[in-house]
DNA sequence: TATTGTTATACTCTATAACTATA
DNA sequence: TATAGTTATAGAGTATAACAATA
């Protein structure tokens, strides 16, 4: 049942970041960026459940449009400090304004009552880790 | 936020599905013939999201189980009368017990209200068409 | 020798186009 | 000629393996 709405709330979402010119794995590694700079791309890309060969084309692309910085870490030359830039930081908020505000739109079809009990447990259900639900 | 989650859940129901032998597009097959048989592969196809040239290789391996039975209609011979079998339903409820039951654990993470609240409101989205969602 | 990042390759899934058979 | 189904082909997305740079 939840998956054709994720889907649908997907493609309200990919709509979005076209409007703002960024694909869906550039605003993950924004995001991602965003809360705070990394060391690796390594780790960023496990954080962001990606393999790390998958993230190198969205890296040159967000380096090359300014809104993160990459530079190689001077006390272990293999590595590349990953940072948002201010112009990423400003792009990602303006996308996740969009993003939110449409997903107000729809939640606005619930009551309230309704509204809130569904936020509460998506989050609940959210925090269940991955092998709980598998089981 | 729902996205890790629904992943989570097609995870958990891949590997009922696994362990009934069956796969996510012979499940998604037999749950649309249960409800009822339908008369050609293109109508399938279409009811289920798939593209007709998709679902064919799933369709001679459900038959060669003897899930479904497919014949060609004798009032047009183009067409395939598709049905599920008494060893296809039987399959399709056993794993569908399984999958709900799996569910239902996860849902036990929720207090009795949040619970009922989370699934009118997901079914009250889930019932949303497509294009109000993505605007 | 081990690790980080990159490139090259292969694999999976899906869609498009060409083909066969029926009408 | 049009339609249902099938097969062949091509494309996107992803993962695996090989490689270069640095430690």
């Amino acid at each position: 049942m939840l998956q054709p709405l994720v889907k649908s709330l997907i493609a309200a979402e990919l709509r979005v970041l076209e409007e703002h010119g960024i694909s869906m794995w550039s605003y993950v590694v924004l995001s991602a960026l965003d809360d705070s700079p990394i060391r690796t791309q390594a780790a960023l890309a496990e954080a962001i459940g990606a393999d790390k060969t998958r993230i190198i084309s969205t890296l040159d692309r967000l380096q090359e449009a300014g809104l993160i910085s990459r530079e190689p870490d001077p006390e272990d030359r293999r590595a590349r400090l990953l940072a948002i830039t201010q112009d990423g930081r400003s792009a990602r908020r303006a996308a996740q304004a969009d993003i939110r505000a449409n997903e107000e739109r729809v939640l606005a079809a619930l009551s309230a009552a309704d509204r809130q009990a569904f936020l509460r447990a998506a989050q609940a259900l959210s925090a269940m880790p991955h092998e709980e639900i598998v089981g």
